[in-house]
DNA sequence: TTTATATTTCGTTTATAAACGAAATATAAA
DNA sequence: TTTATATTTCGTTTATAAACGAAATATAAA
């Protein structure tokens, strides 16, 4: 009962929802997920934390970068439930739509580092 | 995008998964929900409201008592797929088992009603 | 019409979650 | 080893949700 409520939790808050979109397309670092929720890089973090917490989402480092992505093989049925049916659960409204064309745009090599 | 956050944040309770479930094996009033879950009156009366809100239950007046149901032909497809499959959805663990032994030996017509 | 009971609404307190900036940590590059 | 950058952790503030009791509302019974 106690992971259920985690599992709902962790989807019920808009950013978190946009954060499951967006790593559907693509891997993300925590700076290209701030930009486009426009939140302190702790709250972004934070967020992350708990979609990870709750079986969602993976973070690999690489580097100065830690890469987040969609977890490949969740341990939860109901996780793998709304993974991949990801569009049902989630449909895209205009914000996700701004999302999607603003990733498409930014450069992480330009956004995140200045090597 | 908002209606999507208003039914995960209906379903990331503890109170309100136990209320799922319950109207899962009968149509109930509020005393007797009161009763299972040992909240105040109006505690249990806004967990209603936010299920109801949501488009999970419905309500029905009843003489004095009023009815909580499961929505027979909720509106979104994503809480006909919760509904159809609550038990994949919410496990039966232990306070969900003891409501439910409990929810047997109530009586309605005794709990709420001296008439 | 009056009374009793079930429920909701309202105002308030308490608990939890979201958000932030500053400091700490980790790693790559110099 | 030092410096720069990305990220997390920590402490704190702000916003939202959960919970309550008292008062209001609705209906059945007297």
């Amino acid at each position: 009962m106690e992971l259920t409520v985690k599992i709902f939790k962790a989807l019920s808050d808009q950013s978190r929802l946009r954060i499951l979109k967006a790593l559907q397309s693509k891997i993300l670092c925590v700076c290209e997920i701030r930009e486009m929720l426009s939140l302190a890089n702790s709250t972004v973090s934070e967020h992350l934390r708990i979609l990870k917490d709750a079986g969602f989402i993976i973070e690999e480092k690489a580097g100065k970068w830690v890469n987040y992505s969609i977890h490949p093989n969740p341990d939860d049925s109901r996780i793998v439930a709304i993974l991949t049916r990801l569009d049902f659960w989630i449909d895209d409204d205009k914000i996700i739509n701004k999302d999607k064309k603003l990733l498409k745009m930014i450069d992480r090599s330009i956004l995140c580092c200045k090597n």
